[in-house]
DNA sequence: AGTTTAACCTCGATGC
DNA sequence: TGCATCGA
DNA sequence: GTTAAAC
């Protein structure tokens, strides 16, 4: 599940396989709903010809910046890859959409479960503007998160989850980042203390931080634009670890669900709150 | 309003 | 082995 | 993972 370190880790290997600086010269569209908007007619029309300027991430959004005023958003979902390839290169399963580059190489959009979205448009704002703060920024401070929560009274979990509080987060590091803070995920936002707030923010920080050194975390699709899996998986504490003793307490790790999303605690490090 | 369920899809793991 | 169910 | 519909 592709979250903001997997994502970033996909824009940085894109940037540094010299994406910038390549020309679209075709497209091919293999399952027509991969491509959100416009029609396909004009997704090829205002594509082809144009030079990649810049790429970036916004929340779990790939953005591709184009020569003529225009941006492609890309969305992997649950399990889209983006790889680089030479044109000759046989394809793989699943490929869904793929980008002919003016240097031999094709940009390949794969994704087993079709949930993948890719969005053409030259008002990227209006797609990108709905999101939350960015978690890494270095404007995001300690407060900004402690104000953000003192006004929601929705459970912690699915506030996380929710890509207009904070954009970025996903399953994986929402389960992670609550247990480092400490914080049962259906304690209500609005009840945290100064300290829990802060408690969060920092295991935000850390939890996506060190995501990002292990570029991703690999448990079913993720892969880097190179084929390879994330490292990331192996310094989990609790997501997927039902059963498996709690790397602080010993006690073990239980699995719940919650926002109908699979969750996972140390029911003794991470206590429910009065009334949670 | 908040929370859960279902839908969008395919596939591997699990169970009988 | 084959088929239904479940969950990612 | 996201969204719309249903408690």
């Amino acid at each position: 599940m592709p979250e903001l370190p997997e994502v970033e880790t996909v824009a940085r290997d894109l940037r540094r396989a010299h994406l910038p600086g390549q020309t679209f010269t075709g497209v091919h569209l293999f399952w027509a709903r991969t491509v959100a908007c416009p029609d396909e007619t004009s997704f090829r029309a205002r594509l082809t010809g144009q030079t990649v300027e810049t790429v970036t991430r916004r929340g779990k959004f790939l953005r591709l910046d184009l020569s003529g005023a225009e941006t492609l958003l890309i969305h992997l979902r649950m399990t889209g890859r983006l790889y680089l390839a030479p044109a000759s290169e046989a394809a793989m399963p699943h490929l869904r959409l793929s980008f002919d580059l003016g240097d031999g190489r094709q940009l390949r959009f794969h994704d087993m479960r079709k949930f993948g979205r890719v969005y053409l448009t030259a008002d990227p704002d209006s797609i990108l503007g709905k999101l939350g703060p960015e978690p890494l920024d270095e404007t995001f401070r300690v407060d900004d998160l402690q104000n953000l929560l003192a006004g929601r009274k929705m459970m912690l979990k699915p506030l996380l989850l929710d890509q207009r509080f904070i954009a970025g987060i996903g399953n994986i590091y929402a389960d992670e980042a609550l247990f480092l803070a400490g914080l049962h995920p259906q304690r209500h936002a609005n009840t945290l203390s100064p300290d829990e707030g802060a408690a969060l923010f920092h295991a935000l920080r850390r939890v996506l931080t060190l995501a990002l050194e292990n570029r991703g975390t690999t448990l079913d699709d993720y892969r880097t634009v190179t084929g390879k899996p994330g490292e990331n998986q192996d310094s989990l504490l609790v997501f997927r670890q039902t059963g498996q003793p709690c790397p602080r307490c010993g006690r073990p790790i239980e699995r719940l669900v919650v926002g109908g999303r699979g969750t996972h605690i140390c029911p003794h490090c991470q206590p429910p709150g009065e009334g949670g």
